[in-house]
DNA sequence: GGGGGCACTTACCAACTGGTGTGTACCCCA
DNA sequence: TGGGGTACACACCAGTTGGTAAGTGCCCCC
């Protein structure tokens, strides 16, 4: 997924090129509300995403040092994400961009599917 | 451009939906920047841009409610682009993760392309 | 021994995104 | 008369994104 990486115009362009992707912004969502997640906690997360996407966005997220995978060296294999410090970061800047995301959708008369997440820090 | 267009799962995606697409967050810089800009203005300062691209982004974001678009019945056409409350209003929303984004640039010893806008209200 | 879970990988394919190039209708300037 | 500008529309094409389906190796449970 060599996408654009660079050059940007400006931050926004930048900052958008590292979330764009169909289940990034979802990603990061989770493993913020939640800290730390493994593989198949984020695939049922994630309704309706594939096996191949899921490893694919968490491979460039990794590489984008927006998260952290740690490997078990166990028998069924156990891998867990979580947020580096620059994901929570960007977790933080995308904070009002959900809330304009959810106005948006509030004034639409749109709902959000599924159940409200059970936990949920500072109302992301 | 059916796209997504929901539904969506959180407010983010809602939002990126919105934004992504190659050169939407520069449109929005731009008009945010200068407040009203004509077609070719816009072109000019999206450097590489296609007609085809600005055009058609430019139509969903009027669709989205994100630009207001005026046509002038004058000879030589004149259309004049300029942000809505809810464009303004995601521009804002949009402040941190510009910011983010040239941290992130700055790190990686990354420089913005081409000169810096001239004006650049509220530093974004 | 069958079925399921874990965390992937690979191959193949359809859809969408974005680029190029052309045409339009009218204008101004030289 | 030629060239350039404005604001597009249209057709065609390549590349990228994302979906489907299958396979892998090892485990546990019944």
């Amino acid at each position: 997924m060599p996408g654009r990486r660079g050059p940007y115009i400006c931050g926004i362009d930048a900052a958008l090129d590292v979330v764009s992707g169909k289940w990034k912004g979802l990603v990061l969502w989770e493993l913020h509300a939640h800290g730390t997640r493994r593989f198949a906690e984020l695939r049922r997360a994630l309704p309706g995403v594939s096996e191949k996407m899921l490893t694919q966005h968490l491979r460039q997220m990794e590489e984008d040092g927006l998260i952290h995978r740690k490997v078990y060296a166990e028998v069924p294999p156990k891998v867990e994400y979580s947020l580096t410090q620059a994901g929570a970061a960007l977790n933080e800047a995308l904070r009002p961009l959900g809330d304009w995301g959810r106005e948006r959708l509030r004034q639409n008369g749109l709902a959000v599917e599924g159940p409200p997440p059970p936990k949920d820090p500072t109302t992301a």
